[in-house]
DNA sequence: GCCTAAACAGACCAAACGGTCCGGAAATAT
DNA sequence: ATATTTCCGGACCGTTTGGTCTGTTTAGGC
């Protein structure tokens, strides 16, 4: 199988996302994709019009990818307990673990990197940045609104704020992370985050290892 | 006074500083700054040699001046209380008014968007990159090893991890900021923040609201 | 084996881009 | 007033960049 167009296509779109999070969108030249992945222009334009469509095609991969894992960890939360609030925090510490096992620092999200250089997409692009970063907040503000019904909250607070809350913790803490040159950054400051959930809703020390 | 180059060179940063936040440092084209500043390549290259040694001024100027502005604001919460727990407190409600205050949302962080473009840049910039957070950390972490020696926290926590949560936060909240367009984000999520030391180090209801 | 269409290679192109150069205007020193 | 330096306008240049075009190779149906 020496010509596979999907795998050819796949191997176009990881080098380009690995060259953006280093280089940014701009940064990343077509001349530098072809060269770290092995091909030439010809195949690249034979698998995308231009490098628009290129940009577009990779945020949706990552989106997609996003919500996969995203997905399948809940999933495991909620196979392991029936409680929303124990569910959340294991869903917190699972994300933790990911991140602990890591040497060197997450090369960064992408959507972050298209955020900072947002002027250069169109609507399109930008509205799909928008509805992925919507459905995050969705998907933790569900169980926050369960948890807030059960567990009082020693502090009124808002679901919607907290479930912002983790994707704001992890955006930032990717930052941190690449200036800092600290690996361990995503799982400290998510730990923390963890904290704050544990301490808003008085949850006992002893029921906090659950993971 | 036609003729100011000190004045003409603050525009240009100026300038260069708001199409670097809205298109990254590569998508911030130097012809694009001549438009929007109003000048022509003459005056550029005049004040900047290349494009790089702009980025480095950029750079350097937003860190004094984002170094000047904590300074500021630390002062100002060391003259309202005595207690390190308190001016944290109120360091962090002073950024919190800050940002709602602000009817847009906050441009961004010029030095996230140049992490997100980091190996565009020279060792000399990224160590630069790397004292300015480095900084912001020992500014807050100093106040939080006086915190956990007068409050026993509910929980033991890193002074350092604690310092970079604030940093953490804001980058955090400066990309869903931008991302959903909600110009209350960076306020709502510093509160969050502020809601954690709080509860960490258990401050009272009635002594929350000092500021 | 043959045909067709997808998958590629690589020369080529026009525009964009960072940067140079020189002339001239404005401030400042003498 | 004159000289000198700073400041700036704008034409110009070489390289880079996104994109095109033509030809060639490979996979798969018949």
């Amino acid at each position: 199988m020496r010509k596979d167009g999907i795998a050819t296509r796949e191997k176009i779109l990881d080098g380009a996302r690995d060259l953006v999070l280093r280089l940014g969108y701009s940064g990343m030249k077509i001349d530098h994709v072809l060269d770290h992945v092995g091909i030439t222009k010809g195949a690249f334009f034979h698998h995308f019009k231009t490098k628009d469509e290129l940009a577009k095609a990779l945020l949706r991969r990552y989106a997609d990818q996003d919500a996969q894992i995203y997905a399948e960890t809940r999933a495991q939360a909620e196979k392991l307990s029936d409680d929303p609030l124990q569910q959340i925090l294991i869903f917190i510490r699972l994300f933790e673990d990911m991140f602990n096992g890591m040497t060197e620092p997450y090369p960064g999200c992408l959507l972050a990197s298209y955020v900072y250089e947002l002027q250069q997409f169109d609507d399109e692009t930008r509205s799909l940045l928008h509805e992925t970063f919507a459905r995050w907040r969705a998907l933790l503000q569900e169980k926050f609104e369960l948890i807030v019904k059960q567990h009082p909250p020693k502090t009124p607070v808002s679901p919607a704020q907290l479930a912002d809350g983790f994707t704001v913790v992890l955006e930032g803490a990717f930052i941190l992370a690449k200036a800092m040159n600290d690996a361990r950054m995503a799982g400290e400051q998510l730990r923390l985050y963890r904290n704050h959930i544990e301490l808003l809703f008085d949850v006992p020390a002893q029921m906090r290892a659950a993971a």
